[in-house]
DNA sequence: AAGTCGGGGAG
DNA sequence: CTCCCAGACTT
């Protein structure tokens, strides 16, 4: 027998060993979850998206809500958009719930109802890509396909010692026909699942607890030392950030108590999520540290333009409190200021009559350069021009019960609440 | 292939 | 702080 055939008969030892002490592993193992309880296929595809970038501690609670409400594909299908965001509310990636929604909808049309078992007719619904309709195919249907995520790349990365980076590609693909053929017979849900729970629960990004693991006897990586330094992956660009005022605008008159609220754009960042309304903060002067507030007088004047010209008649009285929210390319520092509605008057008459002195104040100073009163804002690069260019969105006035209506990002939901714990109202 | 899409938990 | 999570979609 020559060297490369007694490597390939060990290659082929080190499967069959690795199905098998993993599968018995997690038979005795595998945690109780509640997609696990029963093996619907609705709740085994809700399941899946909602776990997309999203740890199971998290889901668990928005899936139980989740599958209440919307017990069936058809409920899904059937219920308001809105409901369907207010569920997803503080979830994240809130395009996954506009592609859900639009799935169920395909699968009630196309499939009466009956989430589809075969590849093509998976993958082709919305929201759906190779990890989650391996997923869907593998756990409800015992299909034999590879459902490949984080966790099963780093698990066979360090099993295998493959130095492939998985940030790329075709390194998923090269994992794919790896983890189809350790599928053992017949137990491709189970096979899939231990893959994944060996990589949540034992082979962690940092300080795999290999002493533990079923599998670690035949690790490649762990024989060769080498397990703490792969998976090989490059690191993501840091966010960017962005200055941004927010205004809360409390009501007077009819407005009484509650506070403004908009919808964001249709598509794009936080889409037709509600938020307080914001506008791109001013480049910080030359000097001056990232994120140092500008002058309270100039900031005051600036938030009444950007107010005015979104055709919110407001008065920004001063600085609240300041609110950072990250995402996964931007982070936002929010600067957010009380301001209190005022009756809609002509543009020119309110300006002369509630600003005079700021903007005397403003001649002697620091923003000498800003456009003439009413000139359009200057524009500069915010990143979020979409939401920018749409101050015509959708308003409200909301008070603290009827946050129930809204789905906010966490950020906002947090602003709010701490407005109306202050107020106490 | 690179950028766009949230939010939070672990270390 | 950094990393990354049961990724998909768009360009």
């Amino acid at each position: 027998m020559t060297t490369d055939e007694k490597h390939i008969e060990a290659q082929q030892e080190a499967k069959l060993f690795f199905s098998r002490f993993l599968l018995e592993w997690y038979h005795l193992q595998k945690r109780d979850l509640p997609w696990r309880r029963h093996r619907n296929p609705y709740y085994i595809w809700i399941s899946e998206i909602m776990l997309q970038q999203t740890r199971v501690d998290t889901v668990i609670p928005y899936f139980n809500r989740f599958i209440e409400q919307f017990p069936t594909v058809e409920a899904l299908a059937d219920a308001p958009e809105e409901e369907v965001l207010k569920c997803w509310e503080g979830l994240g990636y809130y395009s996954r719930a506009r592609n859900l929604q639009h799935a169920a909808k395909q699968v009630k049309e196309l499939y009466g109802g009956l989430v589809p078992d075969d590849r093509d007719a998976v993958f082709g619904l919305k929201g759906v890509g190779p990890y989650t309709a391996g997923a869907i195919l593998s756990i409800a249907f015992n299909r034999p396909e590879p459902a490949v995520d984080g966790n099963v790349m780093r698990v066979l990365s360090r099993y295998f010692l493959i130095e492939d980076d998985i940030a790329k590609g075709p390194t998923r693909v090269k994992m794919e026909k790896l983890a189809a053929e350790l599928i053992p017979e017949g137990e491709a849900g189970s096979f899939n699942q231990a893959l994944m729970e060996l990589g949540a629960l034992i082979c962690t990004p940092k300080s795999p607890r290999c002493l533990p693991c079923p599998v670690m006897e035949h690790c490649a990586a762990r024989l060769a030392g080498c397990e703490a330094s792969l998976p090989v992956k490059t690191k993501a660009k840091p966010p960017r950030p962005e200055e941004r005022m927010a205004a809360l605008v409390e009501g007077r008159g009819e407005h009484a108590g509650r506070v403004l609220i908009r919808q964001r754009p249709t598509s794009g960042l936080l889409a037709r999520m509600w938020e307080l309304p914001h506008w791109p903060a001013p480049p910080a002067e030359a000097g001056g540290a990232r994120g140092a507030l500008l002058p309270e007088a100039a900031a005051l004047d600036r938030l009444r333009r950007s107010m005015s010209q979104a055709g919110i008649h407001a008065r920004p009285e001063g600085h609240w409190m300041a609110a950072e929210h990250t995402f996964s390319h931007i982070v936002w520092t929010l600067q957010v200021y009380r301001c209190r509605e005022e009756a809609a008057l002509p543009l020119a008459a309110e300006s002369r009559a509630v600003y005079g002195a700021a903007q005397a104040e403003r001649a002697d100073g620091a923003l000498g350069a800003q456009p003439a009163e009413d000139a359009p804002l200057a524009l500069f690069d915010s990143g979020d021009a979409a939401a920018d260019a749409a101050d015509s969105g959708a308003q409200r006035w909301i008070n603290r019960e009827d946050m129930k209506n809204y789905a906010f990002p966490n950020v906002f939901l947090k602003l709010l609440n701490s407005y109306f714990d202050e107020q106490g109202t």
